[in-house]
DNA sequence: CGGGATCCAGGGCGATACTG
DNA sequence: CAGTATCGCCCTGGATCCCG
């Protein structure tokens, strides 16, 4: 990868893209385990509604990370599993995840720090 | 780190609230090769007005990982510069720069398959 | 040049209710 | 259980103007 020419290559935004908005990588992390159903993912993330969920999903499915699967019988069980593309996604997601156990303190120490002199 | 309630733990959510946003990685990113002004961010950034750099870079003060140092002449000439702790953020979102210069095309060739069957 | 003040549009996200 | 339909808030992001 190159380091410099970064910013005005469109690659890279595309990336960032995909990490800008509140549960996207949150609901790739929750499907890191295997294919999981609504519901089951609902309740291993926590405080994300159906509809949030559902449109999420969508946009993971649209970028070719998440990839859908109807139960074959007429039960209303769905599945919703990583594609291999998405799954390469995981690695940058684990340092992300990484960096925040090691100096998540750090940033709110930081917050308060910042709140207190105001 | 822990590999399981990942989730319900607030410091990894922490973590991707720094990248839910479309510029806080970018900016970050430019500030990667050292100090610099206002101007050349915009320049080196392109598509970025004032107003959002600004806001953009108190947000990232706010969570201590860029300073702000105003010359000490009178001139209107500020640098902004990254923290210690905003280094350490460059790690991560290299792992990024990567799988996106890697996968890129295949996120768009997604995208465009999606666009297509609808 | 830095950056505030406004005004504005779009969309993410939430709560709720409803269908199959 | 899965998903959609509404409604509405609020914040991000963009454009413009203006001040030191």
């Amino acid at each position: 990868m190159p380091t410099d020419a970064f910013l005005a290559d469109c690659r890279a935004r595309l990336a960032f893209d995909l990490l800008s908005n509140t549960w996207n990588a949150v609901v790739l992390w929750a499907l890191r385990d295997g294919p999981s159903r609504p519901v089951e993912l609902r309740e291993r993330i926590g405080g994300i509604s159906s509809k949030v969920l559902t449109e999420t999903l969508r946009r993971l499915q649209f970028n070719g990370l998440v990839e859908r699967q109807a139960a074959r019988d007429a039960s209303s069980r769905v599945e919703y599993r990583l594609t291999p593309l998405g799954r390469t996604l995981l690695t940058p997601i684990d340092a992300f995840g990484a960096w925040a156990f090691e100096y998540g303190d750090e940033v709110m120490a930081a917050q308060e720090a910042a709140c207190a002199g105001r």
